[in-house]
DNA sequence: TTTTCATTGTGAGTTAACGCACATACCGTT
DNA sequence: AACGGTATGTGCGTTAACTCACAATGAAAA
């Protein structure tokens, strides 16, 4: 069942695709190079559970990681999520060790890992890991700030498009694959709501929807439907945390990545519009 | 009008009210202590608009600030509350400058401010204030992304418990001073949705309303309605600022506090049950 | 091919929260 | 005592999302 995953991670890989490995300046970068292991994130994988102790922190590079919170009940929801821009393991150096909800891939790919100590030892030496890592854990702050109230305020649909777009922003693809079930889980929403908001997505051409496989055929009439959130969520981030401050000439996507999101790793569909 | 506020200003006060500052050790507390400027804070006062860079960071001690995010349309839902367990103006020692909420004071009271770089270059010496704040930011991260998960699945009525009772605690109170219309604000829902869900406390004799003086009278009733989101929020912020890490044999909380927030604030209620 | 399972689509009835309109109650002031 | 403004209570129709049940479809396995 694995099998097909583990061929897709031989593409061209680089820890530079994570753009605050990338933003790092040489002299750190180099420091922490030798430790990175590279790691294939495979969908469902829990990287940790709530309230548990993390030995490592990820830095995703084609991997999507979802900070998903379930409750007593078993309902969910996704509080943020973390992709080529960010790291799972804010915990690890705010000090609180654990936090209670759930760390677990939903975007099948690549990522690499650093052990607890050398990313304390790093961090501690205050240069500029230091600083990228507390604008990092501003920007999951003004995430779950902007999560907090698009549930309150928002219709499902938006909230779809806003979910779609952020995900494909760490893509950097317009196809993804995922399931109505596990997006309603993620929007802590009914799975029939992901349908009917999803087929009227379809319906206006503005994607296409197959059996866990999305692609999104028209990106500007999606961000015309989103909702604030995204777009607000969207400044932030390139505030925060620019691709510009890419210290090499490294492309962070691109070609590059295209290559690494094959279409043989989901399902094939047959009417695919 | 606010004549009677300043007259409530004269209580004893001290920083270490504030638990942030209460838990430095002597040497950092004795370092900052010079800087600390008492601020009287009235209630609707803004702190910091969304967006806007930030002069001081605010320890609120018998005061309650918001973090209001507020939409396009003017719609607006709380994000985070801060009373004296932290500070207003995390994004000053992430980095990031600015978020795109507002920072306003919900409940009058006191609370210390510090400059600027006062705060960067003891934050910079990377001693326990720093190891703090970054645990606070944490708790904030908490709160936030409990804050979005209660919005999606509860009810109204359950995030009224929630909400009323995170207010008492950072109040060492049974009693609050909000309108019903000031609550709906808070929480992103309706004035009547909160007339209701309060009606119904009322009536079991849980708390007593009137005109925007709340009094809870049973506050272990209280507790068995809310949400689970209220307990884990509790229980981590305990486990992140524990109360025991105040290094003064200064009280946190007991009779100082019971002078600090006189009745004499609030409006006058005849039959108050 | 047939079977089986996961995924998506759809319909009917229910509920929580909404928007709006308005009645009532209370406080401070004149 | 009367008044004005703020705060709270209430009723009613509307809507978005929910629960539940089940049909239809595509993909993979037998």
């Amino acid at each position: 069942m694995h099998g097909k995953e583990s061929i897709r991670m031989f593409g061209i890989h680089s820890p530079l695709q994570n753009r605050l490995l990338a933003a790092l300046p040489p002299a750190e970068y180099r420091r922490v190079e030798p430790y990175l292991e590279p790691v294939a994130m495979r969908r469902g994988t829990v990287l940790y559970e709530s309230g548990a102790r993390l030995s490592h922190v990820y830095f995703p590079t084609t991997s999507i990681v979802s900070l998903l919170y379930v409750m007593a009940d078993g309902a969910s929801s996704e509080t943020a999520a973390v992709g080529k821009e960010g790291m799972v393991g804010v915990p690890l150096f705010t000090g609180g060790g654990s936090m209670p909800n759930r760390g677990v891939v939903r975007n099948a790919g690549y990522g690499y890992r650093l052990k607890e100590h050398i990313l304390k030892q790093e961090f501690n030496r205050i240069g500029e890991l230091h600083s990228l890592l507390l604008r990092y854990t501003q920007a999951l702050l003004t995430q779950m700030a902007q999560t907090a109230v698009c549930n309150r305020h928002h219709s499902v649909s938006q909230q779809l498009c806003r979910w779609l777009l952020l995900s494909l922003d760490r893509l950097d693809s317009n196809e993804l694959n995922m399931t109505q079930e596990m997006i309603a889980n993620m929007l802590g929403v009914r799975r029939e709501g992901i349908t009917e908001a999803a087929g009227k997505l379809q319906h206006s051409g503005i994607i296409s929807y197959c059996r866990g496989h999305i692609t999104v055929l028209n990106r500007a009439a999606l961000e015309a439907k989103v909702c604030e959130c995204y777009h607000v969520l969207r400044g932030e981030f390139e505030r925060l945390l620019p691709d510009d401050s890419i210290h090499t000439a490294h492309p962070a996507g691109g070609p590059v990545l295209a290559e690494q999101n094959p279409a043989q790793y989901k399902t094939t569909c047959h009417g695919n519009t």
